[in-house]
RNA sequence: GCGGGCAUAGUGUAGUCUGGUUAUCACAUAGGCUUGCCAAGCCUAUAACCCGGGUUCAAAUCCCGGUGCCCGCACCA
């Protein structure tokens, strides 16, 4: 499906929406409807489950959002992206200010307004580094990050977080005492970011305001143990740097054993690409012919990351691969930028007498990307049906129940309904139009069940307090006792985890 | 940010060039009939010209501005 059309079908499900949609949107913003918001969360857990359950020694985290300006100053946020921005009209490409005066000023532009450094590009007659032209533009301030005025005088500066990750690592101390003095820990968070986008687009792929969920681990660098045996057989989809440059799209499948033996990436690396690819196919259920691992190279990544490869999947709606989560080593440029930044050590000693730094392993996923991904590549019109063939376990409602005959089932649906709600379940009633048209509609919700009270079930006999379940991908349907009906729909709905190291 | 295109019920659309009765049609939604297990049928109802200004006797239609979306470029620490 198109983008456009996909985005229509979404709006009318009550999926998402644009945000002040009654002003006319506000770009780069979306609101999730209760769809929408149901299925965000079952997505969330399912991370959870499945990454937090990697060890006994993670552990989610919800940190406050706003950063005073020393941590962003720390982290380089603010040093990158305070930078005016000049652009040339003739040739349409923007620079760093700093870029272009270089020559004339290399002790940077820290310091000018935007008027200043326009008077020293024409003192100097400066050109275009790209083709040369004179015509560049008045220097425009060019910050990705959210500024506040924070506390009573507003004279403090303050941020909405750029990434979840920096909360991460100013926990880390605390962490380090609340856990067990021991590495390597893991500090999940989900939450909203925020970056104030030149161009939001792709709905759900550049967002002024999203949700990431991020897991750093931090460890010994001279002493990450994985079981790595336990995945070395397992083989991956990866896009190599040197297979890029020979113009390749698509990826070759390699053993995660060949990764580490000729491929030069470290076990404890690897492993976590095979956990992390895993997820994407048992979890989330992207088609193994539409996952790559898109390894970065070295001018693509930031000069912090010292391995990076890109989850991307295949998304007909936005007419490529696309970014949907990534596996970075950091090294310790985290800790050692708020060691400097905040004065404190935040080395550690180990049981060994050992003082380290940790290194960090972050494993990042976008939250409202794949909700998008998991409705390009699962939902899709078959005829005259349109199915979201949702993982049974992401499923935003799980089960749907319906009276055959409204006046005649009703009673019996609606305290079933009632029943399985109070077990946990999100289950929706419906009585409306004929049996076919409510099949159709929970299809188009991605509901996995729909269970149907009939004759049968209210006559006496073998039958009495049966119902059918209908399942969704087979259109198939089984007579099922009311009774067994919670343990069944319980463990066809069990959120997967991976088996702890 | 730059260039180009687009904007009509919940969705998809006709009408716009060439201004003129009550804005077209389908689907969806709600109610009714239908003893019916996969969007059947019939009846009824709800529902739209993106926002602001201008031209005109008269604007969905022409002009200007804004906003949003799409494509390309740039940007994405």
């Amino acid at each position: 499906m198109k983008s456009d059309e996909l985005f229509a079908l979404l709006r009318r499900r009550g999926v998402l929406w644009p945000t002040a949609e009654i002003y006319g949107g506000a770009q780069g913003l979306y609101d999730y409807g209760p769809l929408g918001a149901a299925l965000k969360r079952q997505i969330e857990e399912a991370w959870t489950a499945w990454f937090v359950g990697l060890s006994h020694d993670y552990y989610r985290l919800d940190p406050a959002e706003i950063l005073p300006e020393a941590v962003v100053r720390a982290s380089g946020h603010l040093e990158n992206f305070t930078d005016p921005e000049v652009s040339c009209e003739n040739c349409h490409t923007a620079f760093r200010a700093e870029t272009v005066l270089e020559k004339v000023r290399p002790e940077g532009v820290d310091g000018l307004s935007p008027a200043q450094i326009a008077e020293v590009v024409h003192a100097n007659h400066l050109r275009c580094p790209s083709c040369g032209s004179t015509a560049l533009s008045v220097p425009r301030p060019f910050n990705l990050m959210f500024g506040l005025d924070f506390g009573v005088t507003g004279k403090e500066r303050a941020y909405l977080r750029p990434e979840t990750a920096q909360s991460s690592y100013l926990a880390f101390p605390r962490m380090w005492d609340v856990g067990r003095h021991a590495l390597p820990l893991g500090i999940a968070v989900i939450g909203k970011a925020y970056r104030n986008e030149i161009a939001p687009r792709q709905v759900l792929f550049r967002m002024r305001s999203f949700t990431q969920a991020e897991l750093q681990i931090f460890f010994d660098p001279d002493h990450f143990v994985v079981p790595f045996d336990r995945v070395a057989a397992e083989a991956l989809p990866v896009l190599r740097v040197p297979r890029r440059e020979k113009g390749e799209e698509t990826p070759e499948w390699v053993r995660a054993g060949d990764l580490v033996a000729t491929g030069n990436l470290p076990e404890f690396y690897v492993y976590h690409l095979v956990h992390t690819y895993r997820f994407y196919r048992e979890v989330l259920g992207y088609p193994a012919d539409r996952i790559r691992l898109f390894e970065k190279s070295d001018q693509e990544r930031a000069f912090y990351n010292r391995i990076q490869f890109d989850f991307e999947v295949r998304l007909d709606s936005l007419g490529g691969y696309k970014e949907l989560g990534a596996v970075h080593y950091r090294g310790d440029y985290d800790l050692s930028r708020h060691g400097e930044g905040s004065g404190k050590d935040l080395s550690v000693t180990l049981t060994d007498g050992r003082s380290v730094r940790p290194h960090v392993l972050e494993l990042t996923f976008g939250i409202d990307r794949n909700l998008w991904a998991l409705a390009d590549t699962h939902l899709g019109t078959e005829g005259e049906r349109t199915v979201w063939r949702l993982p049974a376990c992401l499923a935003p409602v799980p089960v749907g129940i319906f009276p055959l005959i409204p006046k005649a089932h009703s009673a019996y649906a609606l305290r079933l309904a009632d029943e399985l709600a109070a077990t946990g379940l999100a289950v929706r009633y419906d009585d409306a139009g004929t049996i076919g048209k409510r099949y159709a509609r929970m299809d188009e919700a991605g509901t996995p069940f729909c269970v149907t009270v009939d004759a049968e079930t209210l006559a006496d006999g073998p039958s009495r307090d049966t119902v059918t379940l209908r399942e969704r991908d087979t259109k198939a349907q089984t007579r099922v006792a009311v009774r067994d009906l919670p343990a069944r729909l319980a463990d066809a709905l069990r959120l997967p985890r991976p088996p702890r190291a």
